[in-house]
DNA sequence: TTAATTTATTGCAATATTACGATTAATATT
DNA sequence: AATATTAATCGTAATATTGCAATAAATTAA
């Protein structure tokens, strides 16, 4: 994040830009949407999927473990991928009460 | 977006992706959650709300400006910003439409 | 016109992100 | 054990983001 601290801005604030920065590529959001549409999912069917690299993908998906919204699981030598539901529906409350915040209260200024 | 082409993903992703980037700053989430609170905004307010010297805020103000996000008129000397309520709308049903996508159809498959 | 006020722009420096080749690690198969 | 398969990690280059001092631009007030 630069020079900008965390201590500035709420918890609140912070949780939102952790999960939008994880969506903010569109290689991850790929990702997402093939786990949601099949029900399991290995490494290297992501690779096939999306036209990236074997490592580029295995960051990826670290980098959504890391924030929880996906879990694996070691099966043989492949690994199955999957949506992490409990936090993905934590995340979706918390990103939903951002985006549903009341514009007819306000008066259009401009 | 480092060495990836957006041609490499769909409309949507992309779209979501771009959204989703600007949201990914602490910074920007609290300037967009000031603007909901009141009514109007310049960008004084913000440098005194927000930790952050004046360009810098600037900045995020015109990435914001950039996506559509608020919307920006001269008032004098100073610059009433505000939140662009259509494009918003249009914003919060793409990226809702992401976010509700169907988990009780899968097996739990980890 | 001059000075004051406010925001935008420029030009960096520091940091973060992205991508991938090469390699390693782990397991399965023969 | 040796080989094959699959994913993770390492190292590094290219690119993007962030933050701010200095400055410019635009408007208002005196």
């Amino acid at each position: 994040m630069g020079l900008a601290k965390t201590e500035m801005f709420t918890d609140q604030q912070n949780k939102i830009s952790l999960f939008a920065k994880v969506f903010g590529h569109p290689a991850r959001v790929a990702i997402l949407q093939h786990l949601f549409k099949i029900d399991s999912c290995v490494c290297g069917d992501l690779v096939n999927e999306i036209g990236l690299a074997q490592p580029t993908i295995s960051q990826h998906l670290k980098e959504l473990k890391h924030l929880g919204l996906i879990k694996g699981n070691v099966e043989g030598t492949s690994v199955c991928y999957c949506i992490h539901k409990e936090n993905w529906t934590v995340m979706k409350t918390i990103m939903t009460e951002f985006l549903n915040q009341d514009l007819s209260e306000n008066q259009d200024c401009c």
